[in-house]
DNA sequence: GGGTAGTATTTGGTCAGACCAATGAAGGAG
DNA sequence: CTCCTTCATTGGTCTGACCAAATACTACCC
């Protein structure tokens, strides 16, 4: 079945991988520039399309970035990571946001009712210290100085509760959700900023998660954190109302002039 | 200051976006084919260079592969990324499977209730025809002719009413879980094979979920899940107490013979 | 009639050359 | 000297062509 799938490689990956070598080998440092695209094309012995499609890679990877008339340069932050697949199909559709954030509201919910049934001693001090750690840090409200530990802290404290579910499905699918959702939650923190109203009411929702897993009173904790979640969605709402319709106009400007042909 | 950053959108990019979109609302699934280049660069009004920087980008990203002469496919394992890491290790631990199927009762139970919200027409016409060839081939009876077929049946049923819940989330993890549980819902049918009363509890669990879904009652089939997989456990328990000893035995014996080495 | 080898078609992979559009530096006007 | 125009540079896109692998089809042979 997957025998000979090794076999031929495609020219844009020998490409790809032949710039990537350079770019670990200090040949081409963050922030240089490649040369321009027919020049490196002729050097290597490629066509410029092959090539393209091999940087067009590199590009998506987050290794290079290029500008129209001005050139294709190598990303100068490289220490960023990879992008996974997840992670940017999250920015670019907003839909699969509200998937993920439906899907969220409920395995946190019910992550947060059993862990008010079943938490041990142990389990509540913890939550109760993360707990503790977010407070601190929101007490200090929107300040930019402290703010990638307040969304380090909150992540945490939602973490700690999930793994009081004594459940390793829920421990792990909402550790990994978080990884992927974190640079979001990241931006909607951001945006939360400046109301001053907004974060209070974070904070309220905060306490009452904390409050009802603590009372063990598993009804509370679902339904303080669906509405917790459910504050999260609607205030981003907001903020994509904001932020300008992605191009896909322009798409949709070439399927109607492709349709008229 | 930030506003000129976004500039213009690459075409390709705008393509892999479609495309992405495409992947993503289900109208190319996992497995499926693409159009040749030439035909999806036609209808997207596009040239085949853009197209193909587009596809490569997927490619690049594990979301499409091509084989020369032989098409671009969608990647089969989308939902790889979440289930990799204790995907084998459930296999290894066999008393995890208790907080799977604590998961998937709440996962399915809630998928069932917001496919009775949300289904289309079309999704209660498939829903409907595969209850339909559920209760067919259950009808047979515990039968070793169709069991593996009454396997699959059993698991479209359910995979269908995820995917009316239309929600990506619910959809890929309800598949991938679906392909980690394979071989042990298999185990578990045939346990169920002999007992005929137990046959006939199943029949009309099925028949009380894609009753309340067909009717729209989320709350019903909610409920309806719940207490199908709570039966499902159930039986889990009796088996595991029969096979417990057997397995034990199995590994108690290579122990001695490999000793003996 | 059925299976098989050989051919034809489909389809991704690559190439060449051209034109467009954004960039940015050189040169001219004030 | 500053600002603006101009134009070569360079990435972005298109057209059309040919190659190679995979697949579909046909015709031949048993």
């Amino acid at each position: 079945m997957s025998a000979a799938r090794i076999a031929v490689q495609r020219l844009s990956d020998t490409i790809a991988h032949e710039l990537e070598r350079r770019i670990l080998d200090g040949a081409l440092k963050p922030g240089d520039r490649l040369q321009p695209e027919r020049e490196l094309a002729a050097e290597l012995g490629v066509s410029r399309p092959s090539l393209r499609e091999a940087i067009q890679k590199l590009v998506s990877k987050g290794l290079l970035h290029s500008r129209q008339g001005g050139g294709t340069y190598v990303t100068d932050r490289l220490e960023a990571g990879f992008t996974d697949p997840w992670g940017d199909m999250l920015q670019k559709h907003p839909n699969l946001q509200a998937d993920l954030l439906e899907f969220r509201a409920m395995l946190e919910s019910e992550a947060a009712a059993l862990a008010a049934k079943r938490a041990t001693d142990a389990d509540l001090e913890r939550i109760g210290e993360a707990y503790a750690r977010v407070e601190a840090l929101f007490a200090e409200g929107p300040s930019a100085r402290v703010f990638e530990e307040q969304v380090k802290a909150d992540l945490a404290f939602h973490q700690t509760i999930a793994e009081a579910a004594h459940n390793v499905m829920f421990g792990h699918l909402t550790a990994s959700l978080f990884r992927v959702t974190h640079e979001h939650i990241d931006l909607n923190l951001r945006h939360l900023r400046r109301l001053e109203e907004d974060w209070l009411r974070l904070r309220d929702q905060h306490a009452a998660i904390w409050e009802a897993v603590r009372s063990r009173d598993a009804d509370a904790a679902r339904v303080a954190v669906r509405r917790h979640i459910a504050f999260v969605e609607e205030s981003m709402q907001a903020r994509a109302q904001h932020e300008a319709r992605e191009s896909r106009t322009q798409l949709i400007r070439r399927m109607e002039k492709a349709e008229s042909h």
